[in-house]
DNA sequence: TAATGGATGTTCT
DNA sequence: GAACATCCATTAT
């Protein structure tokens, strides 16, 4: 399967989270792959959208989301949780997409050992829960996945049944609707903005 | 099935 | 000092 190309990225982040749907995430830690492909992801855009952390301006923390597309942006959220975003849109604009759910294929022996979990459907089911199950900190942050030999992304096959709904734990920004799931997929995450009925 | 709250630490005001 | 792009168990309906 072919790596994505930065160009993938470089472009408007609703749409890049859309194509995103199908491609395989990979990480590889001591040597293992982890892998799984993605299912539910969320865009984010610092201008205009008040959910985004670069909403109010560049910090240390999301200088990532400034830079070129194509790179991890990771932070540590609710004193417990990492998130895994990808960067989009042209490097100056702050863009980029969260990895909410993965299914997992490669490696689900080890991702069960990190998350403490066996039911597979559980298992990266979540922006936390994936991150755990994949062993991704902040020390990635910043990572070229287009480079990367420790996390990057494949090409998969287009996503038809895809559901768009608001984003999950929002509050500000629920104008726009860009999270992206594949519809009736049982590892999608279980979070959901009320009043959208997550059903087939 | 829906609402509530606790664990926990970083970031920004 | 408040808010937070979360998760999960517990409680209420």
């Amino acid at each position: 399967m072919a790596r994505i190309r930065r160009s993938f990225f470089e472009r408007y982040s609703p749409t890049v989270a859309r194509e995103l749907l199908g491609a395989r995430l990979v990480r590889v830690t001591d040597g293992e792959r982890l892998a799984g492909i993605v299912v539910e992801t969320e865009a984010y855009r610092g201008e205009r959208d008040p959910a985004s952390h670069a909403y109010r301006g560049k910090s240390r923390r999301n200088e990532v989301m400034y830079g070129p597309p194509g790179h991890a942006y990771v932070y540590f959220t609710m004193g417990m949780h990492h998130c895994l975003n990808i960067t989009t849109e042209t490097e100056g604009i702050a863009a980029a997409v969260l990895i909410r759910a993965i299914e997992p294929t490669e490696g689900v022996d080890e991702m069960k050992r990190n998350r403490e979990v066996e039911e597979l459907h559980r298992l990266a089911s979540g922006p936390g829960n994936l991150t755990k199950a994949m062993r991704i900190d902040r020390s990635l942050n910043g990572e070229d996945v287009v480079n990367s030999d420790l996390l990057f992304l494949e090409g998969g096959s287009w996503v038809r049944r895809v559901r768009i709904t608001t984003r999950v734990g929002v509050s500000a920004g629920r104008a726009f609707r860009w999270r992206y799931f594949v519809r009736g997929n049982p590892f999608v995450s279980k979070g959901r903005p009320s009043g959208q009925p997550q059903n087939p």
